[in-house]
RNA sequence: GGCUCUAUCGUCUAGAGGCCUAGGACGCCGCCCUCUCACGGCGGAAACAGCGGUUCGAAUCCGCUUAGGGCUACCA
């Protein structure tokens, strides 16, 4: 007895793409919550579609998800091989046995012959169905056609009364009538088999369990169910997941922006994030948690709590999750996570290792950035010297008369400091004003500009302690010098 | 066109006949916290597509309409 068996059956056409992504998640989730296993196969039948490099893709973007299959292309399984078209003595052998059975039978039509029945068939207002010519020919007919040097096709002999129930675990009782359906192709001319007869013919090989996919694959499930029958497979359960739409509810396409897996990698979007995004996009975990790791999705999902309808994909609940993971996961991981960022902005060096207080300047600088790029602006001024002005903060807080002087004092007295924390600073600037006879922000706010470039940060005595006594002083002494020679220098290298 | 799926705030959604003067989250707007920003807290604006039924009672059930999606290939 085999236990649940799920799969994601991408084709090779490029990327990874959202929605894939959520269907490949929803059946991990599923396979992982009910002890099962999850396969990976590729569709890549249509060799004029398959891309280069894509199997690759498509894995190195599930991985970076978290979503690791049990079966499939670079792991193995006792189920292979998972390319379908490694796969064509299997799906010979099931298309002689659809003969066999007198379900299948040749076709001769010509696709201009195809297309002009249809076309016949449109312009007097009816559904263009295949209109059965090759349905009943007798031995000898066949043979002639042969001689002609026709090619053949195979097609499935759909019963032409009746309906069809397809049970779906997310839709229920789902009700086609057989009437509307015809003789489809089995085998394409160039003996590879089609798409609704290679899935079903693998499935049933694989001992796929649950067919959880995308809901553009709903109209295929009577087809599908059909060859099933024709074959006397016993019939998996499907559940088909709403689609993901663009914000004008069209289908997402790359004119909408970032489709694929990797531009959110490459946007600075953490794995973690978008796969929790993703999540969320058709399922309800059933309380009010919304931030889930992986081993809390495993736990709680379910198809019953799929939704059916589709979904209308909007970034700005992904960048929100984004910046509390970001703030959330432990620090060591964030730093994982930019370091190339920081090399690729010179400011961290491909041999330099993290101490702790790069983790502490990390910590502060997290809490308030959206996404990587953010966090490595927010990063800046800790690793260089060279940070940018804002214009503005300058302006407003240090061209002063009397901004220079203060921040001399400023410096003089953290020099004066035994020891440099967050407390101490607090202390001696606190101290510093009450002497002048200053609010203590007319101390704060030309540090941290100074410091800084800008007016926004974390809490100023936290964010010297982290960034450290020498170059505290040496920035304070630096703008004042440079306010004292000429206050418009500053404000050149504006952000 | 035919077949089929779907329909609650701008978006993701809760809601499976009375608990709904429809709840939460993102975004937006205020206020609080505060050295700024962010986080956090508090508050606000914001929705049951329409019309008919069924029922004592409907966001919830049924039908129709409308709108959107999918399929309709020798693509997957």
């Amino acid at each position: 007895m085999v236990g649940v068996r799920v799969r994601f059956a991408p084709s090779p056409t490029g990327y990874l793409h959202i929605g894939g992504a959520r269907t490949a998640l929803f059946n991990f989730l599923f396979a992982r919550h009910n002890g099962g296993t999850f396969v990976l196969r590729i569709e890549d039948t249509d060799e004029t579609r398959t891309l280069e490099g894509a199997v690759e893709r498509i894995c190195e973007g599930l991985r970076w998800l978290g979503i690791t299959w049990d079966e499939g292309p670079q792991v193995g399984g006792r189920y292979g091989p998972y390319f379908q078209t490694q796969r064509t003595e299997i799906y010979q052998r099931a298309l002689a046995e659809a003969v066999d059975r007198g379900v299948a039978y040749p076709c001769y039509c010509t696709p201009e012959e195809l297309a002009a029945s249809r076309e016949r068939q449109q312009r007097a207002g009816r559904a263009p169905r295949y209109e059965g010519t090759c349905r009943n020919l007798t031995s000898e007919q066949r043979a002639q056609r042969e001689a002609e040097g026709r090619k053949a096709v195979l097609r499935l002999k759909v019963p032409q009364e009746g309906a069809l129930e397809v049970e779906d675990a997310i839709r229920g009782k789902v009700r086609f009538e057989l009437a509307t359906l015809d003789d489809f192709i089995i085998q394409k001319s160039n003996g590879m088999p089609t798409y609704n007869f290679a899935v079903v013919v693998d499935d049933h090989a694989m001992e796929i369990t649950h067919v959880i996919r995308g809901e553009e694959h709903l109209s295929n499930a009577p087809k599908q169910a059909l060859v099933y029958r024709a074959l006397g497979y016993e019939l998996p359960i499907f559940a088909h997941v709403p689609m993901i739409l663009a914000p004008d509810r069209t289908k997402l396409s790359k004119r909408h922006g970032a489709t694929a897996v990797e531009e959110y990698r490459e946007m600075g979007i953490l794995p973690e994030a978008l796969r929790n995004y993703l999540l969320l996009l058709g399922f309800t975990p059933g309380d009010e948690r919304e931030l889930l790791d992986l081993e809390e999705m495993v736990a709680l999902f379910d198809l019953s709590k799929v939704n059916k309808n589709p979904a209308i994909y909007d970034d700005k609940k992904l960048v929100w999750m984004n910046s509390r993971y970001l703030s959330r996961l432990p620090v060591e991981r964030i730093f994982a996570e930019v370091r190339p960022w920081l090399e690729a902005a010179g400011l961290w060096a491909p041999d330099q290792q993290p101490d702790q207080q790069l983790f502490r300047q990390l910590d502060l600088a997290r809490e308030r950035a959206h996404t990587l790029p953010e966090l490595v602006e927010a990063m800046r001024y800790f690793l260089s010297d060279d940070y940018p002005f804002n214009e503005k903060g300058v302006r407003k807080v240090l061209a002063h008369p009397e901004v220079a002087e203060r921040l001399e004092q400023c410096a003089d007295r953290i020099e004066m400091l035994d020891v440099f924390t967050a407390e101490k600073i607090e202390q001696t600037y606190r101290q510093l004003a009450d002497e002048l006879g200053l609010p203590a922000r007319d101390l704060i706010h030309p540090t941290r500009v100074a410091v800084t470039g800008t007016t926004v940060g974390p809490s100023l005595f936290h964010l010297l302690e982290a960034l450290g006594r020498e170059p505290t002083v040496a920035r304070l002494r630096r703008v004042a010098q440079q306010l004292r020679a000429q206050p418009s220098l500053l404000s050149k290298s504006d952000t």
